[in-house]
DNA sequence: TTGTAGGCGTTATCAC
DNA sequence: GTGATAACGCCTACAA
């Protein structure tokens, strides 16, 4: 059933059923009345290659991320499609994983299937190396590119992101002033926001002329269980730190993990603090003080600036959130 | 540059370029070189809605679930893409919400898309009025659907789920035989699997000639606080259980909080099972004992149903997976 | 207001 | 082995 049949049932020529098609006001409403009636019957439905085919779009956007399964990705990924929706678009996902040929594989992918434009979610797309950008570079002079919590000064790439440097930054601020001084800085990966965050780590004790050690700062990737042990050797044979800022929730975890295994009292003995306000933080105990990075905001806002990238228009280039912090059960009250 | 252009500068005609594209045997070693070198200079790549106009398919894969932020559902459909692609298939993600009119139109704005398939994760989709269903059948005569978690007797609808009763009642009954005698069965919807994991608990208790109350049933969806509220009325007025059995792991930890609250020391007084194997049950303490319902495997399963199908052999419509006890803190050691 | 005809970039079916 | 050519189903000038 295509629009050849709906045309000739319908008494009309091919133009006029596409025009009731596309909502074209140049058409008699005894006209429309027929052709929709046809349609109905039928139960038509136009196809959307050819349709793609003619207008050269099929109002995909391809999203990249990493893990999709992950909690902070899946929310990412969630928003970015419902947002995507109300604009018309339909959601291509395409989780990557973290290696970097992978990465650039997928990419290419969602290119070949002419998607409309590319959001990557995750700080993990932009890396350390400049060189290993490349890819993202090309891939913007074929279409929009949107890094979600990442950044990358090129034409057709455009950023939403936090400020993760300020929030940690503040967070650290706050355990100075209150007089926590032994900061550990637990993180998990060299990522574009895993370092902005250990910048702010940095800067906030350089303001006070305060020297960070290296034992201080610790980049790990693993398990809840795995990290309880690293931190059990760390606390008792390099630094016996009574305050913690993690890069996510879940590492917060380990530290909570941790803190039971070793014997310490929460928020008393050991002070934490997560990061992106996750579910996990609120099925712990105690609850986790959290930073809240507003990925809702940060997703629809990405997905507005691709709207209006899309339309032609001009929009800036980087967009910086600020964050907030959600105080509960690992921190002091006077916190 | 489309095949027109490659083939000129190859000197060969667009018939032997779309058989180099698409591996065709019988073009000599020569013209293959020829051929493939423009398009190598020429960083050509075929148009896919061309492809997909003519083949009318463009290797997409719808993937329909309520919530894809849930981290349940947020595992479905990691493993569903990750599946998909290792068959070389996209995935249309859509999410829906738990909406009977959403979840209508969504359906068909995937169908409208021409995908291939559409996938449906999460036993949601399934109502218990049958004829809410036939959005379900229609969608069926269209393309092949899949239920995750759910099922229905329909041609073109093939299942791929856990067996909840089984799951429940294998619970219910260790709990029953180690001496628990007075069990709350805490459930979130009357959803698909909802009803079959109550029925599960009722089998259970049927089997050994014990009379359930209804106050030993609870039917509540609502946020860990809530639940928490919710349970320290229910334990203080109406039943005072020392086992619960819960529809998912997030319903576990508002039982874990309600317990803190209530002074019930777990799994002593109070001994509590999840269901999934959810990560936040491994986040909490004392960590949840839980039923895990073999997502992966199931969802790996369920896209070899569809590649099966999709390749016109003959399935089995339905598939039924065995899940497993995970052991942990909050039941009893000899449990 | 309506109709005609050409184009979008492939794949597939024929001949040769 | 290779090449012409007809689909595939829609959109959109341009004509009427």
């Amino acid at each position: 059933m295509n629009i050849y049949d709906i045309s000739k049932k319908a008494g009309v020529s091919i133009a006029t059923v596409s025009r009731v098609l596309n909502g074209n006001e140049k058409v008699s409403a005894n006209t429309r009345q027929k052709v929709l009636r046809v349609m109905e019957e039928e139960s038509y439905s136009p196809n959307a290659f050819a349709r793609g085919l003619g207008l050269n779009t099929m109002k995909t956007i391809g999203i990249l991320c990493a893990d999709s399964s992950d909690a902070y990705l899946a929310s990412a990924v969630y928003y970015l499609e419902q947002e995507l929706r109300r604009f018309g678009y339909d959601a291509l996902l395409c989780c990557t994983g973290y290696d970097l040929d992978q990465k650039k594989k997928y990419l290419e992918i969602l290119l070949s299937k002419r998607v409309d434009a590319i959001i990557l979610a995750g700080s993990t797309f932009v890396e350390q190396a400049d060189k290993n950008n490349e890819y993202l570079r090309f891939a913007a002079r074929k279409v929009p590119l949107i890094l979600l919590n990442g950044h990358l000064d090129a034409p057709g790439i455009y950023s939403s992101l936090c400020d993760d440097t300020a929030a940690v930054a503040g967070a650290t601020e706050r355990f100075l002033v209150s007089g926590r001084n032994k900061l550990l800085f637990l993180y998990r990966s060299q990522s574009y926001s895993g370092r902005r965050k250990l910048a702010g780590f940095l800067s906030a004790h350089s303001k006070r002329n305060i020297q960070v050690e290296n034992s201080q700062m610790i980049c790990f990737n693993g398990s809840i269980q795995e990290i309880k042990e690293r931190l059990l050797t760390h606390y008792a044979n390099c630094f016996p730190f009574n305050a913690v800022i993690t890069s996510d929730d879940e590492l917060a975890i380990g530290v909570l993990k941790f803190a039971k295994a070793a014997g310490l009292s929460i928020p008393r003995d050991l002070s934490i603090i997560g990061y992106n306000n996750s579910k996990i933080g609120i099925c712990c105990d105690p609850e986790l003080t959290t930073i809240d990075n507003k990925l809702e905001f940060s997703c629809n806002h990405a997905v507005s600036v691709l709207m209006s990238v899309l339309d032609g228009k001009k929009v800036p280039a980087k967009t910086v959130i600020t964050a907030e912090i959600i105080l509960r059960q690992s921190t002091d009250d006077h916190f």
